[in-house]
DNA sequence: TATTAGCACTCTACACGGCAGAGTGCTAAT
DNA sequence: ATTAGCACTCTGCCGTGTAGAGTGCTAATA
């Protein structure tokens, strides 16, 4: 679809106008406010076209147009210009990332409050998967005689802990053995790289401690899948009250109902598996449910590997330029830390 | 205030009626519906003598009556009777708790659920407070030269984890003996009861660690203080906006700052802090943000301590009978499983 | 040929008024 | 002490009218 430069200002300025005010756009407003040295009935003429083409649309008969789905598309792709942050929000950025040495999930959740002031979106994190990272260290803590504790570390400054149950008494000794053994084997492969094969090459090492191996490892294997895959981090829920489009209460309900099953966005960024912003507009989303919805993502990253997503879920008329610079900025900033050498794990 | 019984009788019905309606209750409606022998003309001169004595208020002439929060007050004191949860409602919540030996806080989780489908408003919970709680034992893993993991696991089954930095380097020998000595001395002792006073006498048993022993007391103090205690669990956010009082998108955002900053939550839990079941209705909260709810909370013990409390929290005309039965059987099914012989810490 | 002024037309949002229905308060009768 | 009856009031709803915003079309203009 090629389009002359006027019909690409008028596009433009219905788009942006249409971004500020979430009203329809007249003729009159984009000739007065843009500037573009023409009359607003030609701008009407070039809307007309514009319209035959499904960029944009007319809520009804003699209002203003609103853009299209593929409007945004359009926008997205060819039109808009990425908006700059202030050194004042640049330095907010810094200021979290800067504190050396925290925890991983500390710092998420720190990330997300910071988001939920410079925009109002919807913002959400997931929490590095531990498929996709690497084992620091595996600690078996003994509890009491058929229970122990198991801490699994991994690179990225992950800390999990499980507890096992095992049907028949186990020493200390036991456990500290197998840790030993499991750690000796395994310490920098990737979750997703310890395998049961993989796994088998130490039951000879093993063998008098057969049936604690098994448990631990099924413990190991349990995290593995992504339905445990439990740090989904979210916040500014309320900010996307502030959107005109949120007045009606049924809208509202839809997206609680996104919120707090949390399924949905699991789903979102689990989409996310590649380097790079993604924009999904309404129906260019997979899922039913943010077909209203704008959607932003993108992944970050540690040792040249993903490790986790972050997203920022608007209404479909939602200011791209701003929410994908900071989406960006964001993430890079994160990737940035998990290698920096606070994180020397 | 003593109440003759035709007007005790006349007040359940405008309460129960409005509970269940959400709107004013006419004196035709409870002649008809309640039975009480006597014509609407009789009821409304005792509906005039009730409004005079604040119990009931009319929203404009010539309406019906609600309660009002002293009228509220009043029927949850005197009039309410307790309302019997069914045999599958029961069953659902013992099948949760049934569960032996997992970890508090999937157990927490998955009794918000339930929750949330027992009742229509919003549920949270605070996770076993450690300052109340006994630990069980400490753990320090060595991470890198200079830095280590610090497990707490209290016997209530909780688990922190805590990342150490220090500005010198350790030994894992160091940090063996270390928690050797913590775990010799404060078994047992609630976290409350391990203060510097008693630190101090494991100075002279680890002289040569002292530095590592300052850095490692001064997490463990850390933990003490409220602010740490992250543990808000909460859910039923959407079910609340079926209620009628939440039509209006204002109430909505009120509602959502009160999830999403936790603040106030947090406060209202550590209100709660004796045995059984407080209801408190509108501006009986201290809490200015929620002097339009009924907030019911209670709280659960773990050998005769308190170690965490659960709230419930709905518009004024929220249905006290059952949702305080709901909570209280829910706190004692939770108290019970935490004595229960499957966390045998 | 591209642009624009002008005008008729359409649609929305809002205010106004009338009306039905629900409910009360009061009075007088029982 | 209770109740029937009646006048009164208030809400919610529906239809109408109107102002304002915005378009589409046509004819004039550069």
């Amino acid at each position: 679809m090629q389009l002359n430069q006027r019909k690409q200002q008028v596009l433009e300025a219905v788009v942006e106008d249409h971004i500020i005010s979430a009203e329809p756009v007249s003729s009159r407003t984009i000739a007065r406010k843009y500037q573009l040295g023409v009359s607003p009935a030609t701008i009407r003429n070039e809307m007309a076209d514009l319209e035959e083409m499904g960029l944009i649309e007319q809520p009804h008969t003699s209002s203003g147009r609103i853009p299209s789905q593929q409007g945004y598309r359009y926008y997205v792709d060819r039109l808009m210009r990425r908006s700059e942050l202030t050194e004042d929000e640049e330095g907010q950025i810094h200021t979290v990332f800067a504190r050396q040495a925290h925890e991983l999930a500390l710092t998420v959740q720190h990330t997300i409050k910071l988001v939920t002031r410079l925009t109002d979106y919807l913002v959400f994190f997931s929490g590095p998967q531990l498929e996709r990272s690497a084992l620091q260290q595996v600690q078996l803590i003994a509890l009491a005689p058929q229970r122990a504790l198991m801490v699994i570390i991994s690179e990225t400054g992950w800390v999990e802990s499980k507890l096992v149950d095992f049907s028949f008494p186990v020493t200390g000794e036991d456990l500290e053995q197998v840790a030993g053994v499991l750690n000796e084997h395994f310490r920098g492969l990737t979750f997703s790289q310890i395998t049961r094969t993989v796994l088998s090459s130490i039951y000879q090492e093993l063998s008098r401690q057969r049936l604690l191996v098994d448990y631990v490892l099924e413990v190991m294997e349990s995290l593995n899948t992504s339905e445990h895959s439990d740090g989904l981090y979210l916040g500014g829920t309320r900010n996307v009250l502030k959107q005109p489009e949120y007045q009606d209460i049924q809208q509202v309900r839809k997206l609680l109902e996104l919120v707090e099953s949390e399924q949905t966005l699991r789903e979102i960024l689990s989409d996310a598996n590649h380097e790079g912003i993604t924009v999904r507009i309404g129906r260019e989303n997979r899922q039913g449910q943010v077909q209203d919805c704008g959607v932003i993502t993108a992944v970050y990253m540690l040792g040249g590997n993903i490790v986790g997503a972050m997203g920022l879920l608007g209404p479909v008329r939602m200011n791209y330029a701003r929410a994908s610079t900071v989406v960006e900025c964001i993430t890079q900033s994160l990737s940035a830390f998990l290698s920096s050498s606070g994180n020397c794990f």
